[in-house]
DNA sequence: CAAAATTAATTTGCGTGCAATTTAATATTG
DNA sequence: CAATATTAAATTGCACGCAAATTAATTTTG
């Protein structure tokens, strides 16, 4: 098993093996994430994906669709029902932007402000079970947004 | 602004960005990954979770659903509908026990085997767009690890 | 300024992802 | 050994996530 057919087999199985560990080990933080956030944010009634858009908008109230995709990475296809959904729960309000009648802005009702005082202690909750410490999770973050920058800007069209 | 209530608001600020940037950086990544390895697999017609089965297939044949959901975290309800699509483009057949008629067995088909060999170059590419060394790709695989475990090891019922 | 191009949301269709229910087979135990 | 409990898949229902098509409003430009 020394030849150099066998030596490249080798190889690709390592190749195999960590690409497989790394793609899987992203995989399976984000799932963990939705499964800590779930039933802490079960009787608020909301998704994780839900959470996000309000964290966004607690920081930046009455930015339009397509400035909420920016900012947590969903298209209007996603964001237009969740939106919606948000709308229903009476946690947003969604009016035309009266000078741009194309765009939608969503802002925060008095529900949803109210939320945000409670929203801090789902955080606290999560940064506990976490176990990071700041410096720890701002490592975490930089390598993650790293990784995120290199995979997004190469095409790597079939 | 140096009350005691200013600095326990400035601390939650903190906390507040600093969470919503770990969780997002995790998610982001996730996706970024889905996205990058899209174009390669839509040739092949498959989406990144039936990927993740083949891996695992390739790996370890003939695996019944619950082992396949035990490698990967995926349950029935996600893997029953996902491998009936696998089996219908080819590449995997099921069968029941013989031996427990309740279990299903997922074995790779030919053409299922066949395509092992396409899926190095896939594995490489992404390796090579993810900018990382094999030791770095280690490092974020072990703290993303670490951080899954800490995550699902803490109930935190709500 | 009118036709064409661009832009922002919405809608549609498909494939996850997961909780909860159902069905069928196997183990348990009274 | 028959009633009960447990187990493995499949099914159902709801919410993403994204591509593609659609609709309506605004720019661009000929």
């Amino acid at each position: 098993m020394t030849t150099k057919a066998a030596q490249s087999e080798a190889i690709s199985d390592e190749a195999l093996t960590l690409g497989k560990q790394l793609c899987f080990a992203v995989y399976s933080a984000a799932h963990a994430f939705t499964r800590a956030y779930k039933p802490l944010l079960d009787r608020f009634g909301l998704t994780y994906p839900q959470y996000l858009v309000l964290l966004a908008l607690w920081q930046r109230d009455g930015m339009t669709v397509k400035r909420i995709g920016e900012e947590i990475g969903l298209d209007s296809g996603t964001l237009s029902p969740l939106l919606k959904r948000l709308e229903a729960a009476g946690y947003v309000g969604r009016q035309r932007d009266p000078g741009d009648e194309r765009q939608v802005i969503v802002s925060l009702t008095d529900k949803g402000r109210d939320l945000k005082t409670e929203a801090f202690g789902i955080l606290a909750d999560i940064g506990k079970a976490s176990g990071c410490s700041l410096e720890e999770a701002g490592e975490i973050r930089e390598t993650l947004h790293q990784l995120t920058r290199r995979l997004s800007s190469s095409e790597m069209e079939g």
